[in-house]
This record gives structure tokens, C-alpha cells and sequence, in this order.
DNA sequence: AACGTACATGAATATATGATCATGTATTTA
DNA sequence: TAAATACATGATCATATATTCATGTACGTT
């Protein structure tokens, strides 16, 4: 038999599947798409063009915290968020770019 | 203030979300990760290769292929997997090329 | 026609995830 | 220092997903 090997290895295998999972969201998706426009955000500009519960919106960005994908700076009463991995955007592409989407 | 959009519409996000939901997770992206190095594999190649039970292999082929992400062939007692969308393994690229990996 | 091989399906269960609500904390402002 | 603003957290509940086990179906072989 030919030797037919999975190219990644375990550990990053489970670590690509625990930042996939949390990218495949509506709403996850439209903040990486928004921190693609803008470098950093607030929570309450996200909540203004998401129209989601702020309580919701803040697990989803804490979610995305947990596992990288943003970054967070508080200034005074706000927080920004941004993207931490510009990788991530390309993601962002790939919807884009594929056909089946 | 400014004009800030999410670009991608509501059904494209949804579907973005749904296929991604569906990569993300480890046997499912070695799944794909296989079928990039070989372009058609059997159920049984796969489980010679993947060592997972053969009805949990059945189950995840099963869910790709509901979400469109494999296609299938019949031929004799095999039933051949291969990659319905060539623009999926990008997502495999993008997860080589995210140092947050 | 009976058997073996290759694969699919369905039920059951455990666990994860998403959404909501109520409440908590940090910071600025009155 | 009290109130307002901005955001986070925890509990709860509903739903989705992952896994296993038992069984079913399709095709080929004897």
C-alpha cells in the first residue's frame, strides 16, 4: 500500500478544530469580517452593527479570546478588540473565494 | 459615523458557518487533509489510514457529504470519498500557515 | 442461495454549544 | 460618592454534536 499519511500532527490537528469551531459562526464570522475592516473595535460599536444581545456578543468575544483569535485593550471605559493572527482573515478569504458557500 | 458593514450576507454567512462547523473537527480535517494527497479514497483506505471505528468514519463522510464538502461514487462494494470543492483545502493552507496553530 | 465484504443507518447517551436573564465589576462623570 | 456607561460573568435551559452499539443494506463470490 502506498504510504498515505496525515500531514498534521495531532496536537495541531485538535488546535485547528478548537479555532475552526469557534470561527464557524454567523455571528464570530461578522466580527472577524469587521475586524477586517477595522483594526480594532469596541463592544459596543460590534453591538451596534450586529444588533446582538450585549451580554451574547460578550461570550462570543470572550469565546474568541479563549482561544486566540482576538486580542482586547481596555481605554478608560472601553474595550477594543482585534484580531490576533491576521491567518485568521485568510479564512475570511476562502468563504469568499469558495463557490460553495 | 462611519459606514461599517458586515460584507458577507446572512445566507452566505450562514452556510460559511455551517460548512465550517463541519470542518472543524480533527478526524474531519485529517478526512480532508487525506483526500487532498489522494484524490479518491474508500471508506476502508480511510480507516486503515484514520484507525477510528467504521461507523464514526460513516457518520463524519455522512455529515460532509449532507454539507457538500465530499462526494461519492459507488463502484462495486466500495464507495468511493473525494473533495466536492477544491477551494475547502485552502482552509487546509490557511491552518499550515496560522502560526496560532 | 448463502456468505463475506464494504458501507450506512438509527437509537441511545454523554457532552458541548448557544442563547437568555440576572447580576457583577470597572471606569468615568455629575 | 452616587449614578451612568461599558463590559463581563455565572446559572440555566434548549439544542446540537460526538461516540458507541446494534443492526441494516448493497454488492460480489462461492
Amino acid at each position: 500500500m502506498s504510504s498515505l499519511k496525515v500531514r498534521v500532527d495531532q496536537k495541531k490537528l485538535e488546535r485547528a478544530a478548537y479555532v475552526l469551531k469557534c470561527v464557524a459562526h454567523p455571528v464570530r464570522i461578522s466580527i472577524i469580517d469587521l475586524l477586517e475592516q477595522k483594526e480594532r473595535l469596541t463592544v459596543s460599536q460590534l453591538q451596534e452593527v450586529l444588533q446582538v444581545e450585549q451580554s451574547l456578543l460578550s461570550h462570543h468575544l470572550t469565546n474568541m479570546r479563549d482561544k486566540g483569535v482576538v486580542e482586547t485593550k481596555r481605554e478608560g471605559k472601553n474595550v477594543y478588540y482585534s484580531l490576533s493572527d491576521s491567518a485568521i482573515t485568510n479564512i475570511i478569504s476562502c468563504i469568499h473565494a469558495c463557490k460553495n458557500f
